[in-house]
DNA sequence: ATATTTGCAAACAGTTTGCGCTACG
DNA sequence: CGTAGCGCAAACTGTTTGCAAATAT
C-alpha cells in the first residue's frame, strides 16, 4: 500500500500511529478485495508481531466509522469488509457458488431507486443492493 | 391466523402438532409484521404456556427453511423475520428514523436487474434490495 | 408404544470491555 | 512524561446443543 494512503487514513483519523495499527491498517486496506474476518485474522497470526483480537476489531471500527470499510452482511451468512478507500459507487453480484463478489455500476439502478423512493414518500439515504446468482454456462 | 393456514404450515412442515409449536406459529406467522427476535420473544414470555426460547429458534428455523417467514438483517444491524406466507414479491425501504419498513413492487426493478445479472455472465437466482430513507417533509 | 419434541442448562462463537502495562508524541 | 492505546483474559450476547422428561400420533 502506498504510504500516502496510510498518512492520509492516519491524519483522517486523527490518532497515534502505532505500530499494531499500521500493520492492521496495512492488512485491512492493502487488499482491493473483500475479507472476511477470519482472513483478516490469519493474517494477523501470521505476521510476527503481536497483535491481540481486541485491537484487531477496535481499528476495524474506527476504519468502519470513518468509510475507509464497510461491513456486508451477505444472505448466506457471510460477513466481509469491503476497502472503500477511493472506490466509485458500485454494487455486488455474490456467486452462491464460490462466494466470489463481482462489482459492477449501473446508472439506471442509481436513477430507479431514487425515484421509486421519492414516489413512496421518502427522500434516499441509503441502500444496499446485493444480486445473488450462478455462472451461466455458455 | 386462519386455521386453514395453520394446518397448511403443519402439513407442509410434516410434523407434530404440538401445543409450543402451534402458538409459536400463531405468534410468527399471525402478524402481518415485521417481528424482531425480541418481538417474538416478549410475546412468548406473555404468554401463559412455558415455552423454552430453544423452542423459539427451533421453530424459527423451522419455518424459515420452509419458506414461510425471511430473515432480514439490515444495516442497522437490525435482525427482522418476515412472514411471506402468501405474500407477492417485494422489497423493502426502510425508515432510517424509526425503523419502520415500507413494502414496494416495482416491474422494472425486477427487469433491471436480471439484465445487469445476465450482463456480468451470471444468472440471478437471488437478490436483497434495501432501500434507506427518511421520510419527506413537504 | 415409541419416536419426536420439549424445557432446561450448559456450551458455544463472536465480539466487547476492564485493567494494569507499554510506548507514542 | 502523561495519556492514548495495547494485549490479555474475563465478560457478555445471541444462538445452539445434549439430555432426561413429556407428549403427539
Amino acid at each position: 500500500m502506498k504510504k500516502k494512503i496510510l498518512n492520509e487514513v492516519l491524519q483522517a483519523l486523527d490518532i497515534k500511529a502505532t505500530k499494531s495499527r499500521m500493520e492492521l491498517i496495512e492488512i485491512i486496506l492493502g487488499s482491493n478485495d473483500h475479507m472476511s474476518i477470519d482472513d483478516i485474522l490469519n493474517k494477523v497470526r501470521k505476521s510476527k508481531s503481536n497483535i491481540g483480537i481486541a485491537t484487531v476489531y477496535r481499528t476495524l471500527k474506527l476504519l468502519e466509522d470513518h468509510n475507509f470499510i464497510v461491513k456486508h452482511v451477505f444472505k448466506n451468512n457471510t460477513i466481509v469488509y469491503e476497502n472503500t478507500f477511493d472506490k466509485a459507487h458500485h454494487h455486488h453480484l455474490i456467486d452462491i457458488n464460490d462466494g466470489h463478489v463481482v462489482e459492477y455500476e449501473n446508472v439506471d439502478l442509481e436513477k430507479l431507486i431514487h425515484s421509486i423512493a421519492d414516489q413512496l414518500g421518502y427522500e434516499l439515504t441509503g441502500h444496499s443492493i446485493e444480486l445473488y446468482g450462478r455462472k451461466k454456462v455458455k
